[in-house]
DNA sequence: CATGAATGAGATTTCATTCAT
DNA sequence: AATGAATGAAATCTCATTCAT
């Protein structure tokens, strides 16, 4: 019985997860407006209907998507700099993971952008579910440790870690971004570095003394 | 004759101007697929058939939009740095013009960044036309004043100098995109002040032989 | 101008009762549910997108229809009843008129008893508007006249002038509605005198001692 | 053998049983269109499936509902009126009897009214088995009741037996649909003595000499 | 017998676009 | 030039029905 109800629980968690990669690779490339529960459909291999079984529609589709991503993510920042110690470090530990996990999850990212930065405000609304809670907390965390940071003179302070973080978000965010759409890309490891060499020291203007 | 035909082309002008308006204002607030030709055209105070009279559809009167704002913006950055001398100077100018643009035509943005980064393929491919072209020039020449600069010892040498102004502009783009939907924002002063200083010094890493 | 507004005011008013008419139609034939939108354009000679300029929804254009014949009948029946004087007489000349308007569209019948005795009660819920209000008004007047009649010593005193009233429309309503699918039908003249001879006296039972 | 046949036989009857009882509840509330298998099914604590394998598809679960009221009215009417002599005290305690078995299946009455009066053609026309042959046959029956009432001198004879009859329904139907959906009802005693009153008297018009 | 996941036809509704006035 | 009524393709979502387990 309860094994029973364990396999059927199991079954639904893979069916949806096909289902919400398959709209992932189809509003990647359309747009959330442009892509149709058709396509999706298709794209998954099963019928329209199938897909309401498992999503009251195609917006909790499109949420499903961003939540299991947005916790993924947590879950990646979160390992990576569990076992580092020094805030700035830890910083930079979780850049590089989410370096990785947009490298593993390009697709995703168009789409996260999109809705993140310019999007319609109906869709963007939604994230406020666990989605938009995962992604806060782990910001709150940033900031705590650039404040840090601060304090322990590894960084400038003549900025507010919130703005430090925030500043850090945008860079790798449009680097990536701009990378995800790009034809090809530089390796892993040229991209941590690069990204982390422009957000430690940006233009590196030279002071005029020097 | 001459003139008729001058004075007609300019009410023309006149008035694609005031329908492109209204649909910047639509679109920002209900993103271009929320945004109905019908409106629009309520917006603007006209009928729906008008708008054809000027568009040949949707899309061309987005692209329209978008190719307006990159002209004036292109030449806003052009005439904020013609009496500059200095390439990085030229930059900050540049980019304090830019920032000015953006605190004049906030709508604009949402519409932009949206489209620009994590943008539909469909709407982005449109900006292929002349507005594109504007875009890349301006782009270009940037990246010539970057390289100057870092001959010139201004700035860091280690990193391209395309690499430099994609950063600049990502810098730029995503906090202006932040504030953009933001609820209050910093006068324009202070605005210009981080935003560079963050392009200027990044976190600010501090040496450790330091 | 104003005369401008008014032609299409009337240009709008016919078409809505265009369409109310062929929407009558077709539910008449296939029921609420089972008539289609696209049944309904396509017995106006329209499009389906047509129908939702001059209706909201599918419910609006049912309430539309409803609210049309409510209120002609109830001008009808005041119109029948405004010269008669005596209570009594009153009450029969407004059930003549009854039976006159239900020869004159038969088929709205069949949807409105439909709705009215057994109906979804989200269809018949929206009747409350004017459609509602005419209808209650009728009743109110009818069981006032029915009131007067028995103080008059015209009709029998046992039974509270209510449940007169509503017994009255009981037998028009289930004997039109009988006829309103029946193959062949009484000339009026001989409904009138039938469903009056039922109402006044009923199965005219014998008293006993007669 | 035969006696595990009867068994299962029986089995199959009850369960068809909960599941008409499971459909009546759902469709009294949403109506038939209103009412989906699943709800039906979810009422009945079976699944979708298990429904079509006693019911052909949804009509039959619904024709099968009536088929069975109908029966026990028949069977009701006829014990009812078995012990009684005269026509018209037949046609009496069989009316009695029908108010009896309303007050018991409330529900079904909604629904019923709904198919039989306005009714969709659809599922009227598939009330033609043996739910119509037992109406009909009753119907006969008291048509029958009626033309000898009408020769005892019971009842006025200037109307044909089956307009009584239909007459007699007529106001039984309406009266009984007004309960089914009021907030109150009288007492038994008390609806079957108006109902009758009024079949038997009518509006009781008075001759004008009296 | 029972289950319920999967199906896909079909219904409602929207909206870019056209064209007669 | 301007209008706005009309169009109809296309999108979302529902639900009766089937069938492998």
């Amino acid at each position: 019985m309860r094994s029973e109800s364990q396999y059927r629980k199991r079954r639904r968690e893979v069916a949806a997860d096909l289902f919400v990669q398959s709209a992932e690779a189809v509003i990647a490339q359309k747009g959330y407006e442009g892509a149709t529960m058709h396509d999706i459909a298709g794209a998954a291999g099963c019928a329209v209907g199938t897909l309401y079984l498992y999503f009251k529609n195609k917006e909790m589709l499109f949420n499903a998507m961003v939540t299991r991503h947005s916790h993924a993510i947590a879950d990646q920042l979160a390992r990576a700099s569990a076992g580092v110690s020094g805030p700035l470090e830890q910083l930079r530990v979780r850049n590089e993971a989410m370096i990785a996990y947009f490298n593993a999850h390009r697709e995703f990212f168009r789409i996260f952008y999109a809705a993140d930065i310019g999007g319609r405000a109906n869709i963007a609304s939604n994230l406020r579910g666990s989605a938009m809670r995962a992604y806060l907390e782990s910001k709150a965390l940033e900031i705590e440790m650039a404040r840090k940071a601060q304090t322990a003179g590894l960084i400038r302070t003549d900025i507010p870690p919130e703005e430090m973080i925030e500043f850090l978000h945008g860079v790798m965010v449009t680097t990536l971004a701009r990378w995800s759409t790009a034809a090809s890309i530089p390796p892993q490891e040229n991209q941590k570095r690069l990204i982390w060499s422009l957000i430690s020291g940006g233009l590196g203007v030279m002071r005029r003394g020097a």
